[in-house]
DNA sequence: CAGATTTTGTTACCCTGTAACAATAAGAGT
DNA sequence: ACTCTTATTGTTACAGGGTAACAAAATCTG
């Protein structure tokens, strides 16, 4: 398998993501890795695809943006419960549209909640969205209201 | 106030809406009210505005498109738990990737549960994203795997 | 090393969404 | 009715997000 190149492009997107303090369009991504001699989206595209695949990025879908996985060890549902045993990502975002800010965080019975009323309709789960706007708390300490 | 036109091209996009089987986008919707004069995307960006403000009409926003929405009436969470009990839209989708059909559907407890988590961590939340992707109970029975 | 396969790069393009400004239509006051 | 003000609607042009199609290069197999 030929993937030298590649790897190199996903170790720099994961620099990028891990020092911003916000998520990353597909096309800041490419800005950031121009220095390295990437001009081209598709190449920024193709590496985001095999992290997100790995679990260790996710994408956002409400910013069309990225972000670096917090912890790529336990953000899975299921349990065992889905029809293939497959373990889908299950994290829910909370998203400040003040400072941009995304709180990435993890529950259990609130995908276990999901996944009941998925089941009670006979639909199959595959990858889930979990996205909320609205203010941090430190946005609220600083301007109430 | 003047809304004579908008009111109209508002119209039309709930008929088309509530024709199609699956989300439209802003531009399949452009061209189904061009026959009635609409040129111009940002004369559906606006009246869709509208219909979002209304409650009339949900964004999907993993498919970057738009559904009728099928009952205007209670699809709020909160209960006054907000800060500001304010009612925020409170719907999910389960989106079938085979046909492409969306299900909308309520549960109060799956949003207490979310509105318990970001009341932990201080955040406001404003609006909300839950969009499950995965294949309906019907194309499964269709070609199951 | 030759050939098949996969990865990487390039070009060009489509789709989504909006900024900035012009034109038009509705209401208020005289 | 007329004018002034204000809000709505339309036009143009463009920024941002994403991908198809194909060429080039690297990798793996025998």
């Amino acid at each position: 398998m030929a993937s030298r190149k590649g790897d190199a492009h996903a170790s720099n997107i994961m620099d990028a993501l891990g020092q911003a303090p916000r998520p990353l369009s597909a096309y800041d991504l490419l800005d950031r890795l121009r220095p390295t001699g990437v001009t081209a989206p598709l190449t920024v595209y193709r590496a985001l695809d095999k992290l997100i695949a790995a679990g260790k990025v996710h994408r956002i879908e409400s910013l069309n943006a990225f972000v670096a996985c917090c912890d790529g060890a336990h953000h899975h549902a299921g349990d065992g419960h889905g029809p293939d045993g497959s373990r889908r990502s299950a994290v829910a975002f909370a998203i400040c549209d003040r400072c941009g800010q995304v709180d990435e965080f993890l529950d259990q019975r609130l995908f276990a909640r999901l996944d009941e009323d998925l089941s009670t309709r006979g639909f199959a789960p595959r990858a889930s969205a979990v996205e909320v706007h609205g203010t941090c708390a430190a946005c609220a300490a600083t301007a109430p209201g």
